[in-house]
DNA sequence: AGACTTTCTGAAAACGTTTACTTGGCGCCG
DNA sequence: CGGCGCCAAGTAAACGTTTTCAGAAAGTCT
């Protein structure tokens, strides 16, 4: 149906290597050759297979993304950073989501050969090990937030602990002694991460107080009606994300719990949400679009590189502490100057 | 650097015919060169070429997705109900955004040819009509609220004008007389929709009172400091959608100005925040991920049939007022299942 | 004027697949 | 026992490009 090089080089009366020459402009071809190649070219909507085009150029000027998920704020964030990045370079993006199907994921990994020049992968899965056999060998790849980021190519993991046991050091110092935290699912590197956190944030001497979720907003509205009605209600709760945060809030306030004055509540993601619902959530601050920026400029140089040194590295990507209303000790410390537009 | 059939051919000590028989059971092989072939491919880790596969196949299994922007709720909802349609098919997705950039929205409609079997375009921009030029003739392409819907193929659109009506209309039935609107961009083919529903649905006698506004929530806020500062301020103000409606909600509580008890608002599209925010948020609601699941699934049969009658279909997709708390208005009518997880 | 560059163009190979066609071996039937 | 048909496997063409190479035409220098 589409015009190929082919149908242009005959109407233009000339060689499919003029044709390729001038629209190229690889070589130097002659005046008249050039009009009469961009004439028949125009005539004809002719565009380039890029299929046939990447076959021999061995360049697809694409890169894979590879997704736990593709929704929710948090992706979407971590898309925007990579989207942008790539769009500055002119690179397109294939993207794919496993939704902790592994066997898919290796199935996405394997129809992306060919298709991509490099793969930007997150996979908090934890088993199911067979995603470094099912990438193709030789394929570019940088990691996010991925339990075995060794060997494979360049990672960047967001100091998910660090972050919890701030968190949690905080809430100790502003006087909460029975603080609980809700938790992401139990095979998501993430969420073991930041439970680790949790626990190292409460010091001796408290324990903790671990409910199940799974990082969707519906566990945290079960997990905060089972705690307001709970009759050992803590004074504090920690959300393994903004997501199951507010959830827990929705149920909360639904149950007449008043936070912060009955119940302190903090969440992790500091998502564009957080600061919207009363009382304003206070988080960690995660700069998942700028990690998504660096993973890509990171895997930009290994594809330019192929064979560089320091393939292995592992780059950490800090978190800050974002003081709100929610956890009732906002007083002097809360961020002020919240972008707004 | 990745292994090719020809290499697995030579380890298998067969033709390269008889591995990719054997890889697509095409046809029937002798266990023993079954054998041979299923160790050296996987011993090599092959995978096979996508781009040459699908140059020879005429099938990519991906459809590329063209969206002015890739960022915020309503997109992240878009491409998820696209997603989800996508992965239920195996099909991968290619998407690109535009920013307006009509030009760059050309490019990447080039570079789309050969890798994609189908094209879902949502193109609001008017002007600039090079955008049916570009796109590669032959290519199954369905459109979404998009200005001249007609000749390309099937187009989806969103009754912008009827729910920007109903809602206008609410807030008249509630007794504001004085409501003004903040618009989108001038540009947009959705946001005139709405500014002619939101005149249509004043009636005559009320004199319509529209704001420049831009999508974003930082033009909302700004038009929310100016209205709270207005010595004229209206009843009731109908924001474009609902980005814009909480930059102003954000902007009128910081000035002290009450909703809905001063002054009545409502949105357009109900993204997921809109019923966090407080008050809850009357808007308008889109079911914009189904509408990506059904234009999708529009595009396969498109594909399926590259003759079939009726192309040129256009379906409008439906919306609905959800009426909350911020317009003052919902006793009686609020929507009392609001999904929660 | 002849030899030597230089410059442009076309033929053909290559990229990694799939598949139509050809070949060769084998069993079966007459 | 010879021809016929069948089946498995290999050869080669095709997909739509880019690029190397060779050839031709034209210009330059002695």
């Amino acid at each position: 149906m589409a015009a190929t090089i082919k149908d242009v080089a005959r109407r233009a009366r000339v060689s499919i290597a003029s044709v390729s020459r001038t629209l190229n402009n690889s070589s130097s071809v002659t005046p008249n050759v050039r009009a009469r190649v961009l004439r028949a070219a125009s005539r004809l909507h002719y565009t380039p297979h890029a299929a046939a085009r990447s076959l021999i150029i061995r360049r697809t000027h694409t890169i894979g993304l590879l997704l736990p998920d593709i929704h929710g704020e948090y992706f979407s964030e971590l898309i925007r950073g990579v989207d942008r990045a790539a769009r500055a370079r002119r690179l397109h993006l294939l993207v794919s989501s496993t939704h902790g199907n592994n066997a898919e994921a290796a199935e996405a990994l394997r129809s992306m050969n060919g298709r991509v020049d490099g793969l930007l992968m997150m996979s908090p899965y934890i088993g199911g090990a067979s995603l470094e056999d099912a990438l193709p060998s030789g394929l570019p790849t940088v990691l996010m937030n991925t339990h075995e980021a060794a060997g494979i190519g360049a990672a960047f993991v967001v100091d998910d602990f660090g972050g919890a046991r701030a968190m949690t050091a905080h809430l100790v110092a502003a006087g909460y002694q029975d603080i609980a935290h809700i938790r992401g699912p139990a095979n998501d590197f993430q969420s073991l991460e930041r439970v680790r956190g949790y626990r190292a944030g409460l010091g001796t001497g408290r324990v903790p107080r671990v409910i199940d979720g799974d990082f969707t907003e519906g566990s945290g509205y079960l997990a905060g009606r089972a705690l307001a009605a709970s009759d050992t209600r803590p004074q504090a709760v920690f959300a393994a994300n903004d997501t199951m945060a507010i959830g827990c809030l929705f149920a909360l306030t639904e149950a007449g719990v008043r936070v912060p004055h009955d119940i302190a509540l903090a969440g992790f993601d500091d998502i564009p949400l957080a600061r919207f619902v009363s009382p304003p959530l206070t988080t960690v601050r995660v700069e998942v679009a700028e990690m998504g920026r660096r993973a890509l400029e990171s895997l930009i140089v290994a594809i330019a590189h192929p064979d560089a040194a320091g393939r292995s590295s592992v780059e950490t990507v800090p978190v800050e502490l974002v003081v709100r209303a929610s956890c009732g000790a906002d007083s002097g410390r809360t961020r002020c100057k919240e972008a707004r537009g």
